[in-house]
RNA sequence: GGGCCAUUAGCUCAGUCGGUAGAGCAUCCGCCUUUUAAGCGGAGAGUCGUUGGUUCGAGUCCAACAUGGCCCA
């Protein structure tokens, strides 16, 4: 058995367990509090049984005091020689800071008022062969925090109170639409085709058929296809994967939650998310006023509504009409004196372009919550053109500061023209362009049988709990996020 | 892809001008019955990320590489 690794003193205890009689890894233990529940509990309260991890340990002599703690709180725990007679000394034998312990103990306060148990009996219930990281400063090291996350869980609070909120936020969003008649689904993550959404995928194989398959980038022409089965309104909670770099707001294994209703149009779906960030303050954060960085938000307040167009004559001075094609407005652009960021400016469609110009002119600006619409039509390949402007989509974006946290439109429920604007998508691809729309046969097949008026929408969790949280890096909200193997 | 920064004891970090590797926590020993970053006294603990180079001498200077972070593309 090859051990050298672990520290010594530790594998020393353990070797004083067994000697004892006493299991190092038990298989039970009944306990009729939670830490947290136990930390509240009155005075004198006899019989009660919690247990947890150690994770300080103060010796004074014939009294200990040590807490105990879990995911949800903590509590201390106090033993006595008086109380305990042999079984004090051996505690000290074999526990290290680290180790799981149940106790059985009746309810004081102590001299600076903290609720503890005063053990009566402990039962040993797992060792720990490795040690915690510093009590002080816990893990600071964002390489080992990522990594090793239940490190991190034990030792910062902070990290325990966002992964415990992003639990709270999914349900409270599932209750949210559960109660508005949403009914949850779930769709492929492995596909023959890369669609939904504009990103390059994933590639795996599968051996039986000997196919490649890829993961999904987005589960939208499934939900969509459950609209044509008769779903009036369905969502899921989707895990996503995409084929691109890493950076503090781009994850390649994200979550998003996707919605779709019958008989709605983006208007609809504008007033549901509304509602939906409204109830998620209300019942996760308890507040509808939110710290970012340096401003203080209030989501009570009125979103504006702002197009495209009017936003980038407010922030560029263009009006985006007055230019029929790239090329012209790229001149405008430079005849401002903008500086884009683009390795091909000039092969840039007019859509495309506006989108590299509202990013670097208006999206940073954008702090309280606004919805952006009216996008360029090229933009948006699954997207309802409008019907008095063709050239722009019936979509919204929901921004918070300077970040899409949600995007939403009418669906394009017409095959003919679907049709038509995944050719050209496939058109783009062949040219090379890898993160183009691939012809999807099952999907326009699904069409052609009939689709009534939809309106979905799709929301970012990781980018909306990077927000509300304000996160200095997107992976601080995911438990554990993709890194480089090490190699041992 | 480019730039900057980090990597020293299990953890958190110092390390001056290039001259024998340091502290706190954790661990071990002793004292201690209301502590909570317990305290007091003592002890052990290191491939200074890796590989080269410069030098009488490198944790320190130089180069490459590895991993991570931030900024830019």
């Amino acid at each position: 058995m090859y051990m050298s690794h672990l520290p010594e003193y530790r594998l020393q205890k353990l070797t004083t367990l067994k000697e004892m009689g006493i299991q190092a890894w038990p298989e039970r233990f009944a306990v009729t509090h939670t830490l947290a529940a136990a930390s509240q509990l009155p005075d004198d309260t006899a019989d009660v049984r919690v247990a947890g991890r150690i994770i300080a340990i103060r010796k004074l002599g014939k009294l200990t005091f040590a807490h105990l703690q879990d995911i949800q709180g903590r509590v201390q725990i106090a033993l006595k020689r008086d109380v305990l007679g042999d079984a004090y000394n051996n505690f000290h034998k074999i526990i290290d800071i680290g180790d799981f312990l149940g106790v059985k103990g009746t309810i004081f306060t102590t001299k600076t008022g903290e609720t503890t148990v005063m053990v009566e009996e402990y039962v040993f219930l797992g060792k720990a062969l490795r040690e915690l990281p510093e009590k002080w400063h816990g893990l600071t090291d964002i390489e080992l925090r990522y990594r090793q996350r239940y490190l991190d869980l034990i030792s910062n609070a902070d990290s325990r109170r966002i992964a415990l909120l992003r639990s709270r936020l999914l349900k409270a969003i599932r209750n949210f639409l559960d109660e508005r008649g949403f009914i949850e689904v779930e769709t492929p993550i492995l596909t023959n085709q890369p669609s939904g959404a504009l990103a390059r995928p994933f590639k795996t194989h599968h051996n039986a058929l000997d196919i490649d398959v890829y993961l999904r980038i987005a589960p939208e022409t499934y939900l969509k296809q459950l609209v044509v089965g008769g779903f009036t309104h369905v969502y899921e909670v989707a895990r996503n994967f995409r084929n691109e770099g890493i950076s503090p707001v781009h994850l390649q294994d994200f979550t998003m939650i996707e919605g779709y209703s019958a008989y709605w149009n983006y208007k609809d779906n504008m007033r549901l998310m509304r509602d939906l960030i409204l109830y998620i303050l209300e019942h996760v954060f308890g507040t509808y006023k939110i710290q970012i960085g340096e401003h203080l938000i209030d989501f009570s307040q009125e979103w504006p509504v702002v197009t495209f167009r009017d936003l980038i004559l407010q922030d560029a001075g263009l009006d985006i009409n007055d230019y029929p094609d790239g090329s012209s407005l790229l001149a405008a652009i430079r005849a401002k004196g903008i500086q884009l960021e683009h390795e091909n400016l000039e092969l840039l469609g007019k859509g495309n372009l506006i989108d590299v110009l509202y990013k670097k002119v208006s999206r940073p600006k954008i702090i309280a919550p606004t919805f952006l619409t009216a996008h360029p039509i090229e933009l948006s390949p699954l997207a309802r053109r409008n019907d008095e402007d063709p050239t722009v989509a019936d979509r919204f974006q929901l921004l918070v500061n300077g970040a899409e946290i949600i995007n939403a439109y009418s669906e394009l429920v017409d095959p003919i023209d679907q049709r038509q604007r995944l050719e050209e998508q496939a058109a783009l691809r062949s040219q090379g362009d890898e993160e183009a729309m691939p012809l999807d046969h099952d999907y326009l097949r699904a069409m052609e049988h009939g689709m009534p008026p939809i309106s979905g929408w799709g929301m970012g969790i990781d980018r909306l709990l990077q927000v509300l949280l304000d996160l200095p890096n997107i992976r601080d909200g995911v438990l554990f996020p993709l890194m480089r193997p090490l190699e041992e």
